[in-house]
RNA sequence: GGCAAGUUACCCAAGCGGCCAAAGGGAUCUGACUGUAAAUCAGACGUUUUCAACUUCGGGGGUUCGAAUCCCUCACUUGCCA
């Protein structure tokens, strides 16, 4: 593990303000649904008990939504229990039913490099040390020695049709004109036999997961319930939205990763710098180990003099710490005050300047170049088309620059260090090095 | 297995032989106003060598001067019947 995981994991803890773990995450707002709240508070208010997350490998990291479940993880291993953080090798291969359409299957050997994937960043989250260290387990292991005939007999025979019909995944495929295949339909029991597993191996008794998942977390009390007849229980979070209907986690249209290489450390802090006024103070619940105290203080700072923006760069600061640590976050907090800064980019000394573009998407190009297609290049467009649209309508600049002339090139705009800044609107921002 | 309906751009959804690069809405992007916020108003939103050309309407084939629109076929989806 890195050196900057293990940091942040030794600065974390819950807030002791709260008279137990229940009542600070429900606090957080992270409780959306669970099975019978007294029993439940109990149970966590108890001794040490096993709980279990999983996590699908449909991509090659894990993205924000991920990051709710790790935290969530987290807050209860700090309160003394014993996580379990599954990666899902088998029903990774299967895809769990999204309400629009079917999922294309993935290569059985892509999933498998994916599991890896996912179990580093996992691991990365919840602490190996003490008694209650977090272990990692995949549902392959005991799914993949099943024969078909020992899946039916031993495993179906639990699970009524109609209930699996009741579902919501599966009732929204249904009545879609998308329709659902008989795997997808599926799903719902893996999920079911992977707590039966891990409540019969490591007692599990508790399964967290995002409420759009409560279906197949019921499938496993209720399986718990019928092969064995004990009472487990599971908490559904609810999907984190933005007040303005958007979806949250997106940046640019596509989804904000943990991956450095898929999301820039650069680009996460902005994505949690750029958050909302009316959804900051609920981003720092869900996604800091800031105390009530310490959030309530944040809340008023927001009323008071929102233009500071306090609240999102105390959120921006230690998600992108706890995620990238916070060297990296130094960098991306020096880049950006070096690009948004007041202007004068030729001013900056080129060490800087040339440093703060490597946090950029960025290019090696011509001083002959043209500026359309390097938009293109660096990603700020995709098509040359794109770029002269924008030119066209005031929304590109070359070093602060406004271009006018869809046709233009770099000459004459390189700056000392052979560096030019390009951006697009307001901003989004990147690199251009020219070799002398 | 039989019958019927359907498959349009990122998503939803019109179009039913030429006036279709394809209405409308959402999402997204840009400008103005701002706090690298929200709301609002305006513009853009297939590609390109952009007064024009080129490639698109599930795949393939055909009819026609001309097809997203008609025919055949394959694939997939939904509903009803068995």
């Amino acid at each position: 593990m890195s050196d900057h995981a293990i940091e942040q994991l030794t600065q974390q803890a819950n807030d002791p303000s709260f008279p137990d773990i229940w009542e600070e995450i429900s606090w957080r707002g992270l409780v959306h649904v669970s099975t019978n709240v007294d029993d439940l508070k109990a149970l966590l208010a108890g001794p040490p008990i096993t709980y279990y997350c999983g996590f699908d490998p449909t991509a090659a990291s894990l993205h924000l939504g991920n990051l709710v479940q790790l935290l969530l993880m987290r807050r209860l291993q700090l309160a003394g229990h014993k996580p379990l953080g599954l990666v899902g090798g088998s029903t990774g291969l299967i895809g769990d039913p999204r309400p629009t359409a079917e999922r294309t299957l993935q290569d059985a050997s892509t999933v498998a490099q994916w599991v890896g994937l996912l179990q580093a960043q996992v691991s990365r989250y919840v602490s190996f040390e003490g008694d209650n260290a977090a272990r990692l387990v995949n549902n392959l292991d005991w799914t993949a020695p099943l024969s078909a005939i020992d899946f039916l007999r031993d495993v179906g025979k639990h699970f009524r049709v109609g209930t699996m019909l009741k579902k919501d995944a599966v009732s929204a495929r249904l009545n879609s004109d998308a329709g659902i295949s008989y795997t997808e339909f599926s799903y719902q029991i893996l999920q079911g036999m992977d707590f039966l597993e891990l409540f019969r191996s490591y007692g599990c008794v508790l399964q967290t997961g995002g409420s759009d998942q409560w279906g197949n977390l019921t499938s496993g009390t209720d399986l718990i319930h019928r092969a064995e007849g004990s009472h487990a229980h599971a908490i559904g979070t609810p999907l984190i939205t933005n007040s303005d209907g958007t979806k949250f986690g997106k940046s640019e249209g596509n989804a904000v990763w943990l991956d450095p290489a898929m999301t820039s450390p650069y680009a996460f802090y902005q994505f949690w710098l750029n958050t909302d006024d009316a959804d900051v103070i609920a981003r720092l619940k869900v996604f800091t180990f800031l105390t009530r105290a310490e959030i309530d203080e944040l809340a008023a700072a927001v009323l008071a003099e929102p233009f500071r923006r306090a609240a999102q760069k105390r959120l921006a600061w230690l998600v992108t710490s706890l995620v990238h640590g916070e060297g990296a976050t130094t960098a991306a907090i020096n880049a950006a005050d070096a690009l948004f800064g007041q202007g004068e980019l030729a001013h900056l000394d080129t060490a800087t300047l040339a440093s703060a573009l490597h946090e950029l998407p960025n290019t090696t190009a011509a001083a002959s170049a043209a500026i359309a297609q390097l938009l293109v290049d660096t990603g700020l467009t995709s098509s040359v088309g794109e770029s002269r649209r924008a030119i066209d309508q005031g929304g590109v600049y070359v070093n602060n620059v406004r271009v006018d002339d869809a046709a233009a090139t770099l000459d004459g705009s390189v700056l000392p260090g052979g560096v030019a800044v390009l951006r697009r609107g307001k901003k989004t921002l990147a690199g251009v090095f020219v070799p002398e």
